[in-house]
DNA sequence: ATGGTTGTATGGTTGGACCATTGAACAATG
DNA sequence: CATTGTTCAATGGTCCAACCATACAACCAT
């Protein structure tokens, strides 16, 4: 057998292609926000592919905000953030299955009462504090009115970043995003916003005192919460359908 | 002046009718990922579309990673979700080589444990089946003086499929597979086979008899052990190098 | 069994056509 | 002069119809 190691051969799509070219002229400046792209017909010209396989990208890109294509008019580059990059984790969540919803909770209930025993044990000065921040922000969000889901998201990273574990740290990071668009919903039940903030001010009691078994335990109470407001969500629009 | 306010008339273009729709799809649990569509001539004319307007839609979908199409074959519904999650436990390994290890058995203590739970209230007989085969043949490698270690990583596999949480499973197989190379070497250590032997049929049992406590906690300590002898061939090995 | 051939279904790409909308230029109207 | 209506060219939106390249299955030849 030979120990000549060969890599896949992947012929790029042309609308892929496609998409940087015209990603990197917005980039690099060529194309500013409010210029207007030439017409499709003279820019696959100009590619040198058809209008077809040019349009697919447009398409993308209208799709991801980049720009924003008007009949009689023609294609305009948005100004909307300087950030191009798409993030496919925050849009994961609404193109996966319900079901999915469900198995990202019951995976939360195996890791995250786990890595609150880890982070008790070894939290420095620096991951409480930032632990802490993000406590006060949930804490002024609520009485402010505001949703907070930000800050409630930030306490579970913090608190998952506190385990000195990367790979816990990295599995919590697209488990929160993936779970954003539940979580503003769930903020909007009457009542939920005061219990989620008490039982966040007793996991992080537990952390910062370096009592491991009870920041197991109200992590885990925390997350049966959470579920329950999850399967009363789904039930609610499964009835609007 | 009018009182009456009137609300911007807005046409939703086609592509993005097109994808809500197989967005739906897919979210109903009507496509499954790892399902394929329909072709593009079929399932264009089924949706009274143009296969070019479908075409528009199915590339937005494949950029962001929620289908991908193959010349010859079709065009198939991924896992968008897992496959990050996969990625973020694999990606792992090439941040931190060294401590990896470690962390990846941190995981495991917060995800198998759980997983016993509740595979001992979901296994199916066909469940069982699987993980008692991989129990017999573990048993009989070990008797005949051969390592097992295949064995091992199939029950530690059938179990986490026992949950019916499809991301645990897939997250498992990474999980396995990384720690395959350790595995084979513990498994020299003098005595670690009966051990071993004895840890998994109590996880089996509890599993099988459906007590979910008694199945974590065998896993629990089962999962000890094996990190006890994860750091004791890491001293031996940094001994010699 | 192994390897080659053919046929068919699929996505990838291209060309061309027509429609609907837009804005500008221009004419018609008061 | 100001307003309104008309025409016209350019643009994106949609559709129809091919052809190419790939993949797989079935069959055949060795």
């Amino acid at each position: 057998m030979s120990s000549a190691t060969y890599s896949k051969i992947k012929p790029k799509p042309l609308f892929e292609i496609i998409i940087e070219q015209i990603r990197d002229q917005i980039a690099s400046g060529s194309l500013k926000p409010g210029d207007l792209l030439p017409a499709e017909r003279q820019l696959s010209e100009m590619m040198g592919v058809n209008r077809h396989s040019l349009r697919e990208a447009l398409k993308v890109l209208e799709f991801l905000g980049v720009v924003h294509s008007r009949t009689g008019i023609g294609t305009m580059v948005n100004n909307l953030g300087q950030d191009i990059l798409v993030d496919r984790v925050e849009q994961a969540a609404s193109f996966s299955p319900r079901r999915f919803l469900v198995e990202l909770m019951e995976l939360r209930q195996a890791i995250e009462p786990h890595a609150a025993a880890l982070a008790s044990q070894r939290a420095t000065a620096e991951d409480l504090a930032r632990m802490e921040r993000a406590m006060i922000d949930l804490r002024h969000e609520f009485e402010g009115g505001e949703l907070g889901s930000d800050a409630d998201e930030r306490l579970h990273l913090a608190l998952a970043a506190a385990t000195h574990n990367q790979t816990f740290a990295r599995l919590a990071e697209p488990m929160m995003a993936m779970l954003n668009d539940y979580r503003r919903k769930s903020l909007h039940i009457p009542g939920r916003r005061r219990e989620t903030l008490t039982e966040h001010e007793r996991i992080f009691a537990a952390v910062s005192q370096g009592k491991a078994q009870e920041a197991r335990e109200a992590m885990s109470a925390h997350l049966d919460k959470v579920e329950r407001m999850l399967t009363q969500l789904e039930d609610k629009e499964d009835r609007t359908e």
